[in-house]
DNA sequence: ATAGTATATACGTGTAAAGGCATATATAGA
DNA sequence: TCTATATATGCCTTTACACGTATATACTAT
């Protein structure tokens, strides 16, 4: 488990990275929005601790999590490698958008799409 | 296995993917130049086949791949919800930057990476 | 048809990580 | 002090890969 990837592997740590964009977050909170036991967000949030990806405070008997940007970044630089790539495929590019759209799990953000006259598949 | 993380998760899957970031490459060529037994590198292919990172053609014998775009782009859209964050903290950044620069798996390493001087909470 | 080259797949094995559950630790408040 | 709350950790089981080795498939050339 020492690559950022795996970190990012499981959905559970995804989530909670998610969730920690808006605020910092007591471990009870994320328990109960994610709806996943406490040991189990104890144990994901210690893997993104030793990973870099998050750090926290104590706040009385609450530990207070909150996102560090470098791992991030971290993606960032090898995913730059491939953006020269896709940027030269941007048509074949938003056929795929236009299938993924809500894939992402931000808020609720309204899609900026330009015309996609594209339904089929 | 369904998520692009996962796939990435995998180190030699990664290299694979790098290598053909230059130019189109069969598979004997991969194995070659990553030294990794050609049914694993068949496998990986495979793998980033079914996820759509990568297309094949045939040629003669040989199965040439290619990148495709649409998985980096998803992953760039996650990646994205953090970007307005991570931008707020560039001076801890920098630092980061400095001590990663080449982080990018062209090539044999020096695996340095365990010490972290942490900017204490 | 036979041999040679290139790639894919099948099978068995080891390993590591994720989850469930119980429990330990720490802090607050009575 | 004792109790309640919040979080962490330990143990156990299950599962999902990744790899090695062997073999199958596909195409080429003689």
């Amino acid at each position: 488990m020492e690559s950022v990837f795996e970190i990012l592997a499981e959905p559970n740590r995804r989530a909670i990275l998610s969730l920690l964009v808006s605020s910092q977050q007591s471990v009870g909170e994320i328990e109960r929005q994610l709806r996943i036991p406490q040991p189990t967000v104890s144990k994901h949030l210690r893997v993104l601790r030793e990973a870099g990806f998050v750090e926290s405070t104590v706040d009385a008997q609450r530990r207070l999590y909150r996102l560090k940007p470098e791992p991030f970044q971290e993606m960032d630089a090898w995913l730059a490698q491939f953006r020269r790539f896709w940027s030269t495929h941007v048509d074949a590019l938003e056929r795929h958008l236009d299938r993924m759209d809500q894939s992402t799990p931000t808020k609720g953000k309204t899609k900026k799409k330009t015309a996609r006259p594209k339904p089929r598949t």
